[in-house]
DNA sequence: AGCTTACGTCAGTGTTGTTGACATTCCAAG
DNA sequence: CTTGGAATGTCAACAACACTGACGTAAGCT
């Protein structure tokens, strides 16, 4: 367990949130957290024909209007041909746009319908509202942790599809 | 958003922790993190015949030793015909034992072999690992908000499973 | 004896991931 | 200018893993 690095700023007894136990609490925190954190929206997806993998795609839709196929491709870290067997639903539902590229006609477009929108809104104030009770009930200072350790729990690649789209938003 | 509170102690000016769009980048914290979080246990899983559905399992049988078929199915939140496929191949491989309980020979309790505590072992190393990393990174207050935020976020049910596994781990 | 509980299993279905094959479009080398 | 390769996206088939529903067995409980 001790590594014994001195140019960290926390040794000696203070180590002691590194131990083994620690760290499968937050495995399990994780575990657990991940499940209410997608119960709400899955249980309004389960009476349409939806799954979790159209929330994402709506999301990241309503997030980056205009994305291409590929971007959204990076983003979801799924293989394109999944990526589409959910967006055919949702052009053919007619929530998502698909609009050939102005430069590259090879590529697509996304954006958002009305009907598409209502959807995103629908979710996200489901999933937002239990973010917000958490966040309420922790604490802005607990909150400013929670996302440093998020951020240092991603891949660095996801990390940066991440930092892009908060920084696209101010 | 103002919901008015006043047994709040965070008023005024510090709600805006609690603005749609952080709260959206705290969505989208939690997703990618989640990506890294298994990335690695699928990694390893992903050569072998077996996938995060056992990883839970073995996980789970290994924290809480004996436990029945019936626990595990709270704690993992899925359903006997699901959890059966997972369980039947691991015995069948020779990784976990069911026995027949002593005082209700209907329960059977289920315990890694040998062999299930290798894999256990091999699989929580990599996801350690990585929550090691990130812990260290920032830091005990940190970890302290993570796990507060956590918990906030999790149905109350399955913070009570938590707070037990955590509990009896003392 | 009859009801309930715990567990296992078979059959069928749906979502979501995968690989393989293919069409279209762009671009650059010859 | 043509041709070959790279990039983008679509269609088809398959695997993993969740679900529901129905049924069987053994054991415990009233």
């Amino acid at each position: 367990m001790s590594d014994g690095r001195s140019a960290n700023p926390y040794s000696g007894e203070n180590l002691l949130f590194l131990t083994d136990e620690q760290l499968r609490q937050g495995i399990e925190a994780m575990f657990f957290a991940y499940r209410g954190f997608t119960a709400d929206p899955d249980r309004i997806l389960a009476d349409m024909a939806y799954g979790r993998a159209h929330h994402r795609a709506v999301h990241f839709i309503n997030r980056a209007p205009g994305t291409t196929v590929n971007n959204l491709l990076n983003i979801l870290g799924v293989t394109k041909q999944s990526l589409n067997r959910v967006l055919r639903t949702l052009i053919a539902d007619g929530l998502v746009e698909s609009r050939v590229g102005q430069t590259d006609k090879r590529e697509r477009h996304l954006y958002l319908t009305e009907a598409g929108h209502a959807l995103e809104q629908t979710l996200s104030d489901a999933q937002r509202a239990r973010m917000r009770a958490a966040f309420r009930d922790a604490g802005p200072n607990a909150v400013a942790g929670f996302r440093t350790v998020l951020e240092a729990m991603m891949d660095s690649e996801l990390r940066h599809a991440y930092t892009r789209l908060k920084d696209a938003a101010s």
